[in-house]
DNA sequence: CTTGACCTTCAAGTTACCTTGAGGGTGTAG
DNA sequence: CTACACCCTCAAGGTAACTTGAAGGTCAAG
């Protein structure tokens, strides 16, 4: 079984990490934690995904990128993410938290863009002339 | 020395932590990892802070819940962030591609965040019945 | 001058998220 | 049939970022 594109539909452990860009074993390793199991498994026990596996593996690297735990993940797919499965109160409930926490992390990322760009912005400005040399001026103090 | 609001400028760890949101041990780890270290020392060796302390530990809070590591966070507090050390070709290539970096993180809270709005809209729309539920059961039995 | 809430250092423990290694089966190409 | 690149399980190891514990110094208040 050389690497060969998915055939119909299933693809093995080593496809499906060569397309999300993950190890096999970080792939055993969620499904031992419950984040993302393989549709099934062939005769000889091989573990077999789906394509949609590729695109939930995205979610799940896109969510870690921004700090969520496995955890986290584990629930916020529990909640669906495009593959409802209750959607009660409690449920919209629970989105809606998460949704909160999504914007503190967005205002969490702005904050440091912002510090970021202030600061190529400084280092724009004083163009060829280095702050450094500046800075081991004697008397003046920290600037606020 | 009972609790007393940043008198002249320095504070203790207790102070700073308090402030900031964190704990004095995590303040003491900070330092040792060269993220954050105190202004000064007092006689007895009580670590003092400036002002300053807590907006840069506000930085670094929100860095880390956008999932920067403590590593990435020494490298752009030492690009400045406010305090500018050096600016020339290569400190500007670094904040540039942080600055990338930072953009990424934005795209991935956005598929996140539109993951989890399509998610909450799906659970409105299917108000009171559940949309999955029939779609894993199509024939016959319906909750509730 | 003792009490109690602070502070100190040093060392060890914890949790999350993997990675690495040993030992062994599977399946197709030559 | 033999390579050889896959796959399997189980167990141990590793790193980051703290947390917890032990043993003890500091200092304003009573």
């Amino acid at each position: 079984m050389t690497t060969k594109a998915q055939t119909d539909e299933l693809m093995t452990i080593g496809q499906v990490a060569q397309a999300a860009g993950v190890t096999t074993p970080t792939l055993r390793y969620y499904e031992e934690e419950g984040i993302l199991s393989p549709t099934t498994r062939s005769r000889a026990g091989y573990r077999l995904y789906d394509a949609q596996a590729v695109e939930q593996l995205q979610f799940i690297r896109s969510a870690q990128a921004v700090g969520f735990t496995l955890d986290d993940i584990r629930t916020l797919l529990s909640l669906d993410i495009g593959n409802a499965k209750s959607c009660q109160a409690e449920v919209q409930g629970l989105l809606t938290q998460r949704l909160g926490e999504v914007n503190e992390k967005m205002k969490d990322l702005k904050r440091v863009q912002a510090a970021l760009g202030r600061a190529l912005d400084q280092c724009r400005r004083s163009n060829g002339e280095c702050a450094v040399i500046k800075k081991i001026r004697p008397a003046g103090k920290r600037r606020r």
